[in-house]
DNA sequence: ACAGTTTTCGAACAGTGTTGGAAAACGTTG
DNA sequence: CAACGTTTTCCAACACTGTTCGAAAACTGT
């Protein structure tokens, strides 16, 4: 079958989602589709061009992702309710690729087409909502990056707990009290996540 | 010379700063000690530790670099205030080296010493300013993974703005009206950086 | 000076992104 | 059908990369 940029963004996806964004390589992409690795070339202009088209990929699928998410919610939600929706499903989309986050990280986000759709749909809810147009700007700008910030350390934390114990332990309390003592809750991800999003809008609507 | 870890670190950062984190090599770590590649694995169980110890560095630098700011804030200052001076020299921190926010973005950081520090700060300013303690903890953790995604963002702008103009822009105009329309102010990314503080700053306060 | 340990070398391995010329496939025209 | 030009693919290389391993060197203590 003949080669095109869209299957070989296909097969890159799949690869993607099955090793991870370090163990990707032209060749594995190649050897998908039956073709060598050089042949690539002559449709895509080097391995940066097809992470970036990757990334705005997963941009494109948070986004259609989103519109489902947004259109499920009540009418009666509120705009902080759609903030949050957004940003979940912009996270689970992101997660459904391991090493995503850095796909989205590395790859000059802000000019893909698919991080702008969802840079404007967050802008309209929030201009929807009332706030000042000068704050949404800044809002949206923090929301993205906050998701992905948080997502990339979400992946990148080793999925097998170490388990600190013993007198490495002690040291740690002794060093960071405050990190290790009782006062901070021990909270999933999830939740963090949700609280997270929480604490932006209330700072968006402070603002106004 | 004796081979170090210590000193394999310092190259490490030397040649980090100048060729950036995408293209450091263990060979050119080696060769700026005047020693071979291989050497090197006897101090260092691989480049991912390499890479480790080289993020915990710039922590430990952001958190230096931070209580020399606090220490020249006037005892007048608020809570905000000193939010916002460990966020900027953390930022500026990282910006000291091309591709810094990759460094930390890869490397698991929270378990690094480094990260931890800048953390437990983080949490102490956040708890005596009077806080609730279980809100203290997504706060900080916002806060932080903000600022690397941030600076992430940043960095991975090309420096030479591409500057889109004619019938393309009038077609990004009219699919994205919010994002290219007048409403949104066009901010320096310092002042976007102050800002998008500020308004997570009146976040923690509002869910007080 | 010898033995034992710590450190460094140097060559190799498997893998990477990328390139350029040759070869095949394709569509169009005579 | 045959010849042509174009588009697409192959194949072999190049310069790298991280990493390993046995041998050589350097250093230590007796």
């Amino acid at each position: 079958m003949k080669l095109t940029k869209e299957r070989i963004v296909n097969a890159g996806m799949a690869v993607f989602a099955e090793v991870g964004y370090q163990n990707l390589s032209m060749r594995q992409v190649a050897d998908r589709l039956d073709a060598h690795a050089g042949s690539l070339y002559y449709h895509v202009r080097g391995k940066d061009e097809l992470l970036a088209l990757m990334a705005d990929r997963v941009c494109r699928q948070a986004y259609d992702a989103g519109t489902a998410t947004l259109a499920a919610l009540p009418p009666a939600a509120t705009w902080q309710d759609r903030i949050e929706a957004q940003a979940t499903t912009l996270r689970l989309s992101i997660k459904q690729h391991p090493g995503g986050a850095q796909l989205l990280a590395e790859s000059p986000g802000i000019l893909s087409p698919g991080s702008l759709s969802l840079m404007e749909r967050l802008l309209r809810t929030l201009l929807d909502a009332g706030l000042p147009a000068d704050h949404c700007g800044i809002a949206a700008d923090t929301l993205l990056s906050h998701v992905t910030g948080f997502v990339l350390q979400e992946q990148n934390q080793p999925t097998t707990a170490p388990a600190v114990t013993g007198e490495r332990y002690a040291e740690l309390c002794e060093q960071f009290p405050l990190l290790m003592g009782p006062l901070i809750p021990r909270l999933s991800q999830d939740e963090k996540f949700t609280r997270s999003i929480r604490l932006l809008c209330a700072g968006f609507a402070a603002l106004s």
